[in-house]
DNA sequence: TCGAGAACCCGACCAACGTACTAGTGTCCA
DNA sequence: TGGACACTAGTACGTTGGTCGGGTTCTCGA
């Protein structure tokens, strides 16, 4: 009774950004799998269907995740097409393998203020570029498909335990996988100089068909 | 009592293959979202419980789905190096939109045969084609990290309601994105050609870092 | 032919989840 | 002083993935 502790008059009240914040926190701390509302309440300390009051699902504060953490990607300053492009799509690579549980959530509609801001800047710069029509569009599309895969598929393999359960099982049936097992497919990539490299086939590529037209 | 329709003796014995059957049936008919153990099981005529005596958790079932529908993807016959991996990719790509919610599940490891060997194709493909070393393993995982990112993108914005609903979102704030709502970055891409004519500038970009060598 | 053991299946149950609904509690303006 | 509003706690429901232990059917050697 006496002990009670002041209820209502918290220090701070509850707004989406500290959900949102929190979120962000609980997934790089345990993963996608492990964020649940009562646990993202109990961070907040709070009860869980209050967080409703603010949001109206689950999958919205995904959303909201998704996109606050594309705030950290800084929109580069430069002249040269390909130099800006190479400092976006690497930061933004770089933001999502922060947050590793972020790539298998592009497989929802993400439509945030941050997510367009930086489709809004490859864009413009493409165009700046030179690039028009269908050039324009596949470059576009290209550069952040080529992008989202690449940490899609880091960011699932990056775990040293799994890493090396896969080669385990590569090795094991090596007659039936003689290439992978010979050339160590899997062995200790550099996934960022990997990046690095298929980032600059692909812009070399683009800069080609950009000559010829 | 005697109405009871004679138990046991069904027709055919519950396998690993009919489940896996079934969840990929489920999953093309009402996605990921609704594949639930008791609505598989209601789907084989059986009770829920019965599928973990041929499973051990739903992520399996998952997992082997996934290795199930490329099988589907048929291992080219072709000399040309480009032209091999061309249609690869292409059949690769098909059939994760023939099964729009594999894209996502991706974001797991995935060692299944199939899976594997597709990857073994690639990569001795392009060992023939030339490449070694550092290059070599760009060239693979380049490869396939812009297919898969393509498909996920692609599986998650075909759907018309959500486009339009996008690009609705987009004229709105024309004021914050002008280059995407003015050049409609959004608006009726053919996905296909959008895709070949990525693939062809990353494949020339290969194609050139291979004759510099 | 028969009987033991393996293979297979199910009813009942559990904890945890997302979330709708209700009942407050505090703050602020008339 | 008394509502109106903004916010929060509590309770509860239906569903999910998964376990447990006890049945039932099948296989196969003797």
């Amino acid at each position: 009774m006496w002990l009670r502790p002041a209820k209502g008059r918290r220090d701070a009240p509850l707004t989406v950004d500290r959900i949102v914040a929190a979120a962000v926190a609980l997934l790089d701390a345990e993963g996608a799998g492990r964020l649940t509302m009562r646990r993202l309440a109990e961070r907040l300390d709070v009860a869980a269907p209050t967080l409703y009051w603010h949001v109206k699902t689950k999958d919205d504060v995904l959303d909201l995740a998704v996109d606050a953490i594309f705030a950290e990607v800084p929109v580069p300053d430069e002249d040269e097409w390909t130099g800006a492009i190479r400092a976006l799509v690497l930061a933004w690579r770089a933001t999502m393998l922060r947050h590793p549980w972020s790539p298998p959530l592009l497989g929802r509609p993400t439509l945030g203020p941050n997510v367009l801001r930086r489709t809004e800047f490859l864009q413009r710069t493409l165009i700046g570029a030179g690039f028009r029509g269908a050039d324009l569009a596949a470059a576009t599309h290209g550069l952040a498909n080529f992008t989202i895969g690449s940490a899609l598929t880091q960011s699932t393999w990056q775990h040293a335990d799994i890493h090396n359960a896969a080669n385990a099982h590569i090795r094991a049936n090596a007659d039936a996988y003689p290439t992978l097992a010979a050339h160590d497919h899997l062995d200790h990539p550099d996934y960022d100089t990997l990046f690095r490299q298929g980032l600059d086939r692909f812009l070399a590529g683009l800069a080609g068909a950009l000559r010829n037209t």
